[in-house]
DNA sequence: CATTCTGTAACACCACTTGTTACGCAATGA
DNA sequence: TCATTGCGTAACAAGTGGTGTTACAGAATG
């Protein structure tokens, strides 16, 4: 089906930086991503541009965070990289006057917008800490 | 976005169709959708697979309702175009064994098998009657 | 001033729905 | 019997959106 893996990609890669600390590079980041460099600035420059992390271009450049993990929530980096609507409602344009159409498309918008409401609650009340704690104990589990 | 127009469409269609009340072919049915026979008969294909309608070919053929409007749901429409998960989790696969990975994953799928939980909620919940005594309401609210 | 970064344009690729043409098969009815 | 009607389906082009890649400009460092 569909898929868009940018919000899973920077909320992997959001934490991998937030624990390593200090700056890192594209090329290094389009590593941990299993990608390229570019596909990273393009992506992260979305994130910088809402004030998640920041960048500096030059030697000694790259990218750090700009926030903890806790002050971000996966709804913010979810805007972040889209600010429309996260599960648009798939309606029928094909005759915008007839009332069955109409009614048709209403009953998914609304469906639709409750489940989207459901959706940015958790986002929102979803930190970047959560994950990265997750991940530790999981870690460490494993170890 | 996103988009698969057909959900859309097959609750238009057989809305039209159980008011119309008799046999409709992909010709007609095409005019209402302003596309083409084919697609029709595609979509309306899966949809016969699940006993919501049926087809007869040659002189005098086409499409009829198999149920009343009423019993069936938009959820069951849905399940006839699509048997697969209706808001699948975009998740990543860059590094499978990472746990930071598969932290940031988990969290994006349980929030969307929360909000498609209420997804088919509503949608199982909805008949297609429901969308019909709306359209009238509203054609009956112009007129 | 060379090096090391980001920023961005440009293009191909992939997956999926949609639109379209073409043809086969079944059922009807003169 | 046979032409007509209508579904069934394969095959291909087009549009969309994220992804991968190359190429090059701009800025900061030392």
């Amino acid at each position: 089906m569909r898929s868009d893996g940018r919000l899973a990609r920077m909320l992997h890669v959001l934490v991998h930086m937030a624990l390593l600390g200090g700056r890192e590079t594209s090329e290094r980041i389009a590593e941990m991503l299993n990608t390229n460099p570019v596909v990273v600035r393009r992506t992260l420059g979305a994130l910088r541009d809402h004030g998640i992390v920041a960048s500096e271009g030059g030697r000694g450049g790259g990218w750090r965070m700009a926030k903890s993990l806790d002050e971000i929530t996966v709804l913010a980096v979810q805007r972040a990289l889209d600010g429309g609507p996260i599960l648009p409602a798939a309606t029928s344009s094909d005759h915008p006057s007839c009332p069955v159409e109409r009614a048709s498309n209403a009953v998914l918008v609304a469906a639709h917008a409750e489940a989207e409401a459901r959706l940015v609650e958790i986002y929102g009340a979803t930190t970047l800490s959560e994950i990265a704690r997750a991940a530790m104990e999981t870690a460490k589990g494993q170890a």
